[in-house]
DNA sequence: ACTACCGCATGACAGATGTCATGGGGGGCG
DNA sequence: CGCCCCCCATGACATCTGTCATGCGGTAGT
């Protein structure tokens, strides 16, 4: 070992972060040296710290952890990125690894895939969990337009037309006519079961 | 200090659980002898290791850390109670401490709480966050019937009239009538709104 | 230039959804 | 016992939602 890697872990729950710092401090070779709780305090973190490898959690306030990896990947690209996050949603991890992701992991997966992924990504490989990848490809990619997601996710919280004409500055008949067209690409009977289905393969 | 304390820890995800685990573990008082990944299997965990305090994230598959509560204060009165949980539901809170919780704490809460929590509930006091209890006296009871929660816990996922009265084996008019009335108990404009609010207060 | 797709819009129609009035059967409580 | 609430149901009505045909302007790719 030459010198201790250098981590920063940003993940909105305190608990679970400071927990998972504890996790990383047992390990010789691993020093958790910054820990952010939003999605846009990701960057300046990472800057300031010289850090060798960041751990982002997808579910943050500020921006997601996607976000700040495509950000890091850009102005930092010897930085090695790690995302990990609760749902094991293949469109999840499509965009991960477009935004330069280097590993890939879900929070049900052993505690001890952490340490391992983390030196395993400073080495080089990447870390992507197969049964994963593979329902990633199954499923193909993202079908919907960009104005259907936004849409889609306008509507996720019970608008009415009228309402989501109103704060997207559409007319309700255009705003039918997409739902109805996002409702016929993911094949199911109406907005609900639209939303649902998006946000379970990661598409929203 | 006499001797360590006995934690059970019940939290579905790994990743999670272990770090939770290398936090408590961190503590010279305390000792995390069990780990359980499923709500039903927490009564068993317990019986089989002469815990002193159990640690309950509320989601979690088989049953919830809340049932699993009301399970180990029937049968291990005894046992301290640490519910544990990412949503801030003041409706949680109002279930957890109904099912015999000696504390409640959030996800997002600092690191130091949990042990903190522990020594506390040993001790014999209850530890609640006061702006989640303010949030969950301000709120008032659930005004769902168990009819209209169970309707609406199955018209979450976008099923259809129909769909629910067949599964259900209720009539199309019937179920129209509960959801309006829970429409209207919610003060919302449709199911999805109501599905939604419901879900927020910890009512479903 | 032609084609294809996207964003946006309108109008018309069928079917789903939400509301209301009404009523029967049951349990609990004063 | 009467009253209230819950569960279940029906029918009628107004509104919302989803579908379809059609059209226009813009942007990209071949």
């Amino acid at each position: 070992m030459t010198r201790t890697i250098k981590v920063l872990l940003a993940e909105d729950q305190s608990m679970v972060r400071e927990a998972l710092a504890a996790l990383l401090g047992l390990e010789d070779d691993i020093e958790v040296v910054a820990q952010v709780a939003r999605g846009d305090e990701v960057l300046a973190a990472a800057r300031a710290h010289a850090v060798d490898v960041a751990l982002l959690d997808i579910e943050m306030p500020g921006a997601t952890g996607i976000e700040a990896a495509a950000q890091l990947h850009g102005e930092l690209p010897e930085l090695k990125l790690v995302v990990l996050t609760t749902f094991g949603r293949p469109g999840y991890l499509r965009s991960a690894m477009e935004a330069g992701a280097d590993a890939f992991l879900v929070k049900d997966a052993p505690a001890a895939q952490l340490a391992e992924a983390v030196r395993k990504v400073l080495a080089g490989e990447r870390v992507i969990d197969p049964t994963l990848a593979a329902a990633a490809l199954a499923e193909g990619a993202n079908p919907l337009t960009d104005r259907e997601r936004e849409i889609l996710r306008a509507a996720a919280d019970g608008s009415t037309n009228a309402e989501l004409a109103a704060t997207l500055h559409l007319s309700q008949g255009t705003v039918r006519n997409y739902l109805s067209t996002a409702i016929q690409k993911l094949a199911v009977r109406n907005r609900a079961e639209a939303v649902r289905i998006a946000r379970e393969k990661g598409w929203l």
